[in-house]
DNA sequence: GCAACACTTAACATGATGGTTAACTGTAGC
DNA sequence: GCTACAGTTAACCATCATGTTAAGTGTTGC
């Protein structure tokens, strides 16, 4: 359907991954994993200032991992679902690609060394 | 046995995702999922000199993604491979966490709309 | 030994990041 | 309307990140 559905661009796993490189930040995410939150409820764990709680909000909304609401004057922060998937994605890719290259690798030695049993390492 | 073994700290996490954070990094990460690579090989793709290629490098064996060997005075850089699991675990029990809250949040509404189908919201 | 090669280290410029305090915006509630 | 509350924006600062070029290190090969 959309011809770029796929297009997992290189700017978006740099903001998902800088988004996650900071523990204030997964820490809130962490939390956020319970549910919806206002702002100075997610702040209080830390021993840093509202602005910047304010901001590494902005960092985790910019990077897509979170939504905001209002609700009268609290403003909530809540998950987006499928948001870190791209990151868990690109993770299981590298992963599988390089075990599979180490099975060949394994086959492949097997193999050598099964045909030829006297070879020497100098 | 290590009394720290399960010690996964928000440090090596902090180095993980922040290697992972760059476009050219990850580049030189997938690059090396085809095997060890030598520092001007790894360089060649990208438009940067070999001095910004090196201390990449150094971020990713800082953050044990990769470690370096030396071959008579070319210096190799291969994969570590479980290096990855720190984080890939680490998302993996977000997304098990929030698709678990969720599903529980679904149970629940559920439970309360066949419970009370006549309630109303203001 | 010495020149060439494959890097690394040093020194530097520049922009991003993460924190601060102070001032501002907008909603609630009397 | 005014005050208090919840949060954001602005201005600033220190530190870190990423790039550069120039110089240094160690190995190879004649």
């Amino acid at each position: 359907m959309l011809s770029v559905a796929i297009e997992r661009s290189a700017e978006d796993l740099d903001l998902l991954f800088g988004a996650l490189a900071d523990s204030t930040r997964r820490a809130i995410v962490e939390r956020l994993g319970a549910g919806e939150a206002t702002v100075t409820e997610l702040a209080a764990p830390f021993p840093i200032s509202l602005p910047a709680i304010s901001r590494h909000l902005k960092v985790l909304e910019h990077a897509k991992l979170i939504t905001r609401s209002q609700h009268g004057r609290w403003r909530g922060a809540r998950l987006s679902p499928t948001s870190l998937a791209p990151a868990a994605t690109w993770l299981a890719q590298q992963e599988q690609l390089w075990t599979e290259r180490l099975d060949r690798l394994d086959d492949h030695l097997a193999q050598r060394t099964a045909a030829e049993p006297k070879r020497g390492r100098p």
